[in-house]
RNA sequence: UGAGCAGACCAUGCGGUAGCGGAAACGUUAAGUUUACGAGGAAAGUCCGGGCAUCACAGAGCAGGAUAGCUGCUAACGGCAGCCGAGGGCGACCUUAGGGCAAGUGCAACAGAGAUAUACUGCCGUCCUCCGGGACGGUGAUGGUGGAAAGGCGGGGUAAGAGCCCACCAGAGUACAGGAGACUGUGCUGCUAUGUAAACCCUAUCCGAUGCAACGUCUAUUGGUACUGUGCGUCUCAACGUCUGCUCGGCGGACGUGCAGUAAUGGCGGCUUGAGCCUGUCGGCGACGGCAGGAGUAGAUAAAUUACCGCACACGACAGAACCCGGCUUAUCGGUCUGGUCAUAUC
RNA sequence: CGAGGUGUGGCUCAGUUUGGUAGAGUACUACGUUCGGGACGUAGGGGCCGCAGGUUCAAAUCCUGUCACCUCGA
């Protein structure tokens, strides 16, 4: 990945979760915060209720997938983390890529562009 | 042909495009390029056993836990193999926590006269009688209840009855024979013994604790707090700590102060060749063991095996390594092979 | 990696230690009470006791396996 570290902190994600701004479908939700480096990190939560192991690794693949193909679309200096839900499992990636490509990585720059700059 | 039993094995395959993980080679400040390799029969549950690592180890007793027919296999096991007993199936075959209530204690609701020893209704004898029956003694076959009523059934016997006696069956003890043993067979004695130990318990055997987040090693920061080692001073053999819990017993004396070292975080090691797999052969009924030959790189650290397309068909189940092995248990679309059995038909 | 606990009417829980009758509150139904409703009173229905085996004359209870959920420690 090019501009992207892993998020693996457990804080992270607890402030990605408190003080991010997000944004929900069917499949996912997508958690952003600023993070004031000059790279991205990456963080995904696939939890029990998505199912057993062979579907939350699928769930992880595909969500890896997916950042991966948009990522020369996002903006830099974020802390994003992505959270699986169950309906992932039995979908194709395709689906999965293309509403990403469509919707996520607008969603996020609407979202980066949505904190205040003086902030950052 | 149909039904059924036991065992073993496979776990969609091939090609293309993009991508991931560690390794090797090339290149090198680096970026990178190429090459081969890259989840399972259960990787799962964590139910047992072991390796490995650290700590503790003069020991003794009690407590606690596990196992429970016999002989073997194994590093070990609660696993496996063969056999014995019991039960089930027409059969191939399957199931089996299968020591001890003839040490002790406890429990057995309801029903029933009575539940671990008793006598309501009865039966028989003697006596009495107001002829309805009553008293005393014998008896435990009969009635109904119950899971179980004091071995079962038949005959003899008797006032009525009873293993009181006899035959057969069942159980117990004992002797002999066979077997490695569980046990089996035969003879004799002879009726005393309800069930429950997956009730407490007794008997025999085994069990030190913690778990790779173990443990080793390197490094940064803070701080003089905590711990460890050691020198000096003071006090005492009590308290405290430790040896799985308790008792005895053992080991460490405690406090103050000086000096030296250690640390939560991160990196590296542990980390994959192992009581391993395949083939042949020899020994063994078998589990398994000996010998010979052969093949063979998963090793990550938020965690890699993927995504999509095409073709074929049976249309693809359950499911993802995390220190490593041996088992057990559970989930599973389907398919293949081998060896027995039963029924029917034909020769 | 390790330790422990809980599954019982629609819901919340007793009963399991010491095996024989499954119970309470709430909810539901009917009746009474009231001008009507609520509250109250009376009566009633509703349970393969998570699942599968075993021990026993008899299992919610004892034993074994298994499934789901929850909690704790490193």
């Amino acid at each position: 990945m090019l501009y992207t570290e892993i998020l693996n902190d457990n804080r992270d994600f607890l402030a990605a979760y408190k003080k991010g701004r997000f944004t929900a479908c069917k499949y996912s939700v997508i958690y952003v915060r600023p993070n004031g480096c000059p790279f991205n990190r990456l963080g995904i939560t696939a939890g029990k209720k998505v199912g057993n192991a062979v579907c939350r690794n699928r769930a992880k693949r595909l969500i890896r997938l997916a950042y991966r193909q948009n990522e020369a679309a996002l903006p830099v200096g974020m802390d994003i983390v992505i959270v699986a839900r169950a309906p992932i499992c039995e979908v194709k990636s395709q689906i999965y890529c293309g509403y990403m490509q469509k919707y996520g990585s607008a969603e996020i720059n609407r979202l980066f562009r949505s904190f205040p700059v003086g902030k950052k």
